[in-house]
RNA sequence: GCCGUUGUAGCUCAGGGGUAGAGCACUUCCUUGGUAAGGAAGAGGCCAAGGGUUCAAAUCCCUUCAAUGGCUCCA
């Protein structure tokens, strides 16, 4: 037997004997360490555990922990779920079952036999009960006749025709217990691993994403290998229930939608507004301190405009189609993207090189005609206001500006509390160069500005070759909210293309027309999105500076409402946005519903207080801060407000 | 757009072939109270819209609209 050198990640190197499985080695350094393997790494490829190693190999050991472990546990629990489903429903006909973000799917075909969400129990008891088998994934690489006799004798058209895909040699096969199915793996070493099941929910899916094809039903699912880590999954699940922004948008009087004025159209509500004024007026004076210069521009825009830009071509069957001019029958657009607007007002003088970079920034609403079915509160909507930009920049300027515009990025990140962010780099696909325009240098130069300007930021990065737009390289902000999901927010994007097609120009010091690289950026992406994610992320208790509402006076009888209209008058006068509970009702519901209004300060008032001249301030949540003079108070919220800006 | 589910008061929901119910919110009255729900009375609904079946429809059926969970899409 020969003998191989197996590289553990810490640079560790050990011997074993060709043909010792990753399960193995685990082994020889602990048993406890051998029973939390789910899976391998060999040379950077996710493998079975038990596979054997043949040759000198770099080795991770994966665990639950691992994104890659998890992955593999929820493939296996996919097959453990058809596994249940067959012992169910005899003659069920399996499409495929991945693992995703979180858990898991099959795609089944039932014929004529009924699955409905009141059988989901059912279906976990079952899957629990033979995950209590522990019978072991079992790999078995078979000839394409093979795989083909099996699947006709079973009767799964749909697995057939994913062989038909397949070339001979790569088939694998995976079982356990009864089970056998068309896979490539890898898979955990038993499905004893597997302690907890959840079926989620249930939906309709096309086979292979196509509608013309036939509709299977979807199972989804998520397993655990400990029945704690469900339970805190299931918690988890609550709270992002409860956080939904189209409940607490609800709840608190943010927006609304209407019927009659359209679906994906919301409406902001007095307070959604003053919410939103805030989040504009933050931003707006970040983007003046930067040397960017507000814009304005219209609503509509003439069909032509979107023909130059290259929308229409792309776009125009997909849009709210044009209006039309009564008289001279001209066609116009609802604007869809502020770009081709911003291109004109740089067009409307001639630039010089010293002029570079332009910034032109604008609220600017648009829309887009979104299919019926991808509408979502307000993360997926079809009229919405971008906190857009424009910087026209000499290519020598591209990087620089990029540091600057994530700077403001991670400036509005930390002021709006969203501490974990990473960023995604899209880049072309090197060996397709073809799909995109301009020129190489230009390129080279824009994919290193971004990659220099994320490396000198510091930004936690991932770069996907092949992700970027026909136009240009691009870098993506996601944030993890206080619930660990993740919300893709921000995003720059640099493009040789418009400035083409809009033959935008400068001179150089050579005296030479130059055409400027364009970066389009959107650090909140929409206001509209932006608020659902700030939503969700602080459940509804917004910061002070932001809150829409942000003290609420509480006189103790209706003795003292002139002297709490007089501290709402001190306190208007100083910017703070304020109101008075002025209901004949007690203190104690006085308080409770302002606790459910989510408002940040309560300022009660009575005998003492108005002998005193002062207030006394509970903050939400039930904090006593004491009594203090109103002007305390107001120095006391400017403070907090400027940490929570700063 | 496609498939499933849902649509009853401002909100959250119950009911269900014989022409509507609760709690909260709202209005009025009593109460003038000190840190998370005081009491009473009142008002409020073409039961999403349209069409069918029926002696009778909010209830059953069909269509449409909208919301919702997915699929496909996302400049």
């Amino acid at each position: 037997m020969s003998e191989i050198k197996i590289t553990l990640p810490d640079g560790s190197v050990k011997h074993f004997e060709a043909g010792t499985s990753a399960l193995q080695v685990a082994q020889s350094i602990s048993e406890g360490l051998a029973r939390n393997i789910i899976a391998a790494k060999v040379n950077g490829k996710v493998v079975d555990a038990t596979l054997p190693i043949l040759t000198d190999a770099d080795l991770v050991l994966l665990k639950w922990e691992d994104q890659d472990g998890k992955r593999t546990f929820w493939h296996s629990s996919a097959h453990l779920l058809a596994e249940a489903l067959e012992a169910l429903y005899p003659g069920v006909k399996l499409g495929i079952g991945p693992a995703v973000e979180t858990g898991f799917y099959y795609d089944v075909d039932f014929g004529d036999q009924k699955f409905t969400s009141e059988d989901f129990g059912k279906l976990e008891n079952k899957m629990l009960e033979l995950a209590r088998t522990n019978s072991a994934y079992v790999r078995k690489e078979v000839s394409k006749a093979e795989a083909i006799q099996y699947f006709t004798e079973k009767g799964d058209e749909y697995k057939l025709e994913l062989i038909e895909d397949l070339n001979d040699g790569e088939i694998t096969f995976y079982s356990q217990g009864n089970f056998t199915d068309l896979c490539r793996g890898p898979h955990i070493p038993t499905t004893g691993f597997i302690k907890a099941i959840k079926i989620t929910s249930l939906a309709g899916a096309y086979w292979r994403g196509n509608e013309k094809n036939k509709q299977l039903t979807r199972i989804y699912g998520v397993t655990f290998p400990k029945k704690s880590e469900l339970d805190e999954y299931m918690v988890i699940l609550e709270e992002a229930k409860r956080r939904d922004h189209r409940k607490i948008g609800k709840e608190l009087e943010l927006f609304t939608f209407s019927e009659k004025v359209g679906m994906g159209l919301p409406l902001w509500l007095p307070k959604g507004a003053r919410l939103r004024e805030c989040l504009v007026q933050f931003l707006q004076k970040a983007q003046v301190a930067a040397g960017y210069q507000p814009v304005i521009t219209p609503h509509i825009g003439n069909k032509n405009l979107y023909i130059t830009s290259g929308h229409y071509e792309k776009y125009g069957e997909d849009s709210f189609q044009p209006i039309k001019t009564p008289r001279e029958g001209e066609e116009f657009f609802l604007k869809p993207m502020n770009c081709p607007h911003h291109c004109e007002i740089y067009k409307a003088s001639p630039k010089s090189y010293k002029d570079l970079p332009v910034r032109y920034a604008e609220f600017g609403t648009v829309y887009r005609y979104e299919q019926a079915g991808e509408l979502h509160g307000l993360t997926r909507v079809r009229g919405f206001t971008q906190d857009d930009a424009h910087l026209f920049v000499r290519p020598d300027q591209v990087k620089e500006e990029f540091c600057k515009v994530i700077d403001l990025v991670l400036y509005v990140f930390k002021s709006l509390d969203f501490k974990d962010y990473t960023a995604q780099i899209s880049l072309r696909d090197p060996n397709n160069k073809t799909k995109y325009i301009g020129s190489d240098e230009n390129w080279a130069l824009a994919e290193s500005a971004i990659i220099e300007s994320a490396a000198e930021k510091g930004l936690n990065t991932v770069i996907e070759l092949g992700e970027a737009a026909f136009y240009g390289p691009k870098l993506d902000f996601m944030v993890k909210d206080a619930i660990g999901r993740k919300w893709q927010l921000g995003t720059i994007q640099v493009d040789y293309n418009l400035p083409e097609r809009f033959e935008l120009e400068y001179t150089g010091s050579d005296n030479l027309k130059h055409r400027p690289v364009m970066i389009h950026r959107a650090p909140f992406g929409s206001l509209e999105r932006f608020v659902a994610v700030l939503i969700e992320h602080c459940a509804g208790n917004f910061p002070l500076w932001l809150t829409p509402e942000q003290v609420i006076i509480l006189p103790i009888s209706e003795k003292y409402q002139e002297y709490a209209e007089n501290l709402l008058n001190v306190l208007k006068k100083h910017d703070i946005r304020a109101l008075i509970d002025d209901r004949s009702e007690k203190t104690g519901k006085k308080i409770r519903d302002a606790e459910m209004k989510k408002l940040p300060l309560m300022l009660i008032v009575g005998e003492k207080e108005q002998a005193e001249n002062t207030v006394s301030v509970r903050k939400q949540g039930g904090e006593d801060l004491g009594s203090m003079s109103v002007e305390s108070l107001v120095s006391w919220i400017n403070k907090e407000i400027e940490t929570q800006l700063n």
